[in-house]
RNA sequence: UGGGGUGUCGUCAAGCGGUAAGACUCAGGCCUUUGGAGCCUGCAUUCGGAGGUUCGAAUCCUCCCGCCCCAGCCA
């Protein structure tokens, strides 16, 4: 079912894992993927997924699903499924292999007393700021904390203390005991274990103590057996003590952390920081916004899977900075839907015509290709009479040259009709306002050329007044207007794109329309791809949300 | 001014000493009952800069410059 994937790809990361399997230094390759469930998945997460579980694939090893829930503050059940339904939903499997690394604290724990009796770490009773101020700074080294010789004995008593809960948030903390005047900051003595009484959406109160990333993560990968632990690359800093720590508490194999570039799209932010910011200030409506870049996002906005597995493969994975052009995933949505989804008419802007020789009261039913390259697509009724509806914009008093639509004294197609010639309008006589067209139809030109020969250009969509039904139709845009908004100064509030969503309440579709099923996708002829929404959408009452315009040459043309 | 990383077309990104892939974007053209789709054409004499090594350098060496990350008891 996976079609477009990374089976043929090559990266820097598919070179190691080569190299790795042909020196003999691995002989399987075991990766995994670790959100943290205090958010939701976005496309940048998807760019991991796509990666881990690509590499599971490809080396036919396997790709373990690891909620990385070290830190209570924010984690919930709700992240965990909204994770789980995001993976499985772009296609990928972890089987019976999903893990947490709050089922491990025992274990770390363990590691933790090895540590301890081994002098390699302390209890350090310093507070927070003390500590802060004892790691020195960029370029001056750190100072011993006046605990780091504290007794092993000691350092026992006083951990199993800190776990069971006889000590304050914030009194001790455990500490791995490495090298104040690292340059690197990270091998600074680093916390492994805090007090933190906040209650575990897991674990309850089990816990009054949990472990650190850094000591948390390494051994995670080793208890599950990860040869290659991928990461981005803000970690790599914290590598040497990610090493550090397999080195000194596991045998055998140890996991290889290798780190890429983060994903940055242009028009959006990818910070889940930020992400969270934006459902909780309602500055969206919630994690599954269409305009949100997250999965949740995506799947409600309409775009595919597939589409965004293809875009994952085609950005490629390296250690430059980047910012890629949201106008590649959106070619890879239109690739996509523009051979899946079927067509179907639907006027947003309605613009009264009326076919004055066209018998009123009469109907036909127009016979039209559900997909101009695919017959097998079939094809469907869309009845026509006298009184349709056309788009505004099709409309011009006094158009431009190259305008192929309609105006006074011009002939137009109508999409899978007949040939139709301006006569008359009508003006609204307070604002000027046009009200209807009249005009009238060539009977000769029922899906067939004018007879005598006469080239008629342009083609525009329509749907019958009389049995059109009406529909609201949400047009998204990018969230953002600055194309960096994250390397943009100032408030995300002022960079959003007050433009990202217009509703339109009465906007008119096709008859079969009404019955659209949620999650529907379709080409709205001329006007962009359209999905039918999952949560609003009501039968009889279609809502629905545009993925994304169709590639608009005139738009181009009008704006020089 | 410490350490780690990275600089190849507008944007991603191949390239691994033998003379700059591909994709997106963009610009033209063809075709068309979607100004859609499709098709064709064009788009880096040059690889952050300067030196050097070599018959030959984006690839090796030296120096310089830019950008990103690190001083959470976040991940």
């Amino acid at each position: 079912m996976i079609e477009n994937d990374a089976l043929t790809q090559s990266d820097f990361i598919r070179e190691i894992v080569d190299n790795d399997l042909k020196t003999g230094k691995r002989d399987r390759v075991a990766t995994r993927f670790p959100p943290e469930p205090n958010g939701y998945l976005h496309i940048g997460h998807a760019k991991s997924v796509c990666l881990n579980f690509g590499l599971a694939r490809q080396y036919k090893g396997t790709c373990n699903l690891r909620m990385d829930d070290t830190d209570p503050a924010g984690e919930s059940m709700e992240f965990v499924g909204s994770i789980q339904d995001d993976v499985r939903w772009l296609g990928f499997d972890w089987e019976d292999r999903l893990f947490f690394a709050s089922d491990y604290f025992e274990k770390l724990c363990q590691f933790a007393i090895d540590l301890i009796k081994a002098g390699k770490a302390y209890v350090c009773s310093l507070s927070a700021d003390q500590i802060r101020a004892y790691r020195g700074t960029l370029t001056e080294p750190g100072k011993n904390s006046p605990y780091r010789d504290r007794p092993i004995e000691e350092n026992l008593d006083l951990f199993s203390r800190m776990r069971s809960g006889e000590f304050q948030d914030g009194a001790h903390v455990l500490r791995a005991k490495i090298d104040m005047a690292s340059p690197n900051v990270t091998m600074r003595d680093p916390v492994i274990y805090r007090i933190k009484r906040s209650g575990h959406y897991r674990m309850g109160n089990d816990w009054v103590i949990y472990p650190m990333y850094d000591f948390a993560h390494c051994l995670s990968d080793s208890i599950e057996g990860i040869t290659h632990s991928i990461c981005t690359l803000e970690f790599e800093n914290n590598r040497p003590l990610y090493d550090w720590f397999v080195n000194e508490l596991i045998e055998g194999p140890k996991p290889r952390q290798v780190e890429f570039a983060r994903l940055n799209v242009s028009y959006t932010i990818l910070s889940k920081r930020r992400l969270i910011e934006l459902v909780e200030n309602k500055l969206v409506n919630g994690w599954d916004d269409p305009r949100m870049p997250t999965v949740a996002g995506m799947r409600r906005r309409g775009y595919t899977a597939s589409s965004i597995r293809e875009f994952c493969s085609r950005i490629g994975v390296a250690k430059n900075d980047n910012l890629v052009d949201i106008a590649l995933l959106e070619h890879c949505v239109r690739e996509d839907l523009n051979e899946s989804a079927p067509r179907a008419m639907a006027v947003l802007h309605p613009l009264k015509v009326i076919i004055d020789n066209y018998p009123e009261g009469r109907a036909e039913d127009m016979e039209c290709a559900n997909h101009p390259q695919k017959p097998e697509m079939g094809t469907r009724k869309v009845p026509f009479s006298n009184t349709i509806y056309i788009e505004k914009d099709d409309f011009m008093e006094d158009p431009p040259r190259k305008y192929k639509r309609l105006g006074p004294g011009r002939e137009i197609r109508l999409r899978n009709s007949y040939v139709i010639r301006f006569s008359s309008m009508v003006k609204d006589a307070v604002t000027g306002e046009i009200r209807e067209l009249h005009c009238t139809y060539d009977p000769d030109t029922r899906n067939a050329a004018p007879q005598d020969g006469r080239k008629v250009d342009g083609v525009i969509h329509w749907v019958s007044a009389a049995h059109a039904v009406p529909a609201m139709v949400r047009l998204y845009d990018r969230l953002f207007k600055v194309a960096d908004p994250a390397g943009t100064e100032g408030d995300m509030t002022d960079l959003l794109n007050p433009e990202s969503l217009e509703v339109i309440n009465a906007a008119y579709v096709e008859p079969g329309l009404a019955q659209a099923t949620p999650g529907q996708k379709y080409q709205f002829e001329r006007l962009g791809y359209f999905c039918c929404d999952l949560k609003d959408s009501l039968p009889g009452k279609p809502v629905f949300n545009r993925i994304v315009t169709l590639r608009d040459s005139w738009a181009k043309i009008a704006g020089k």
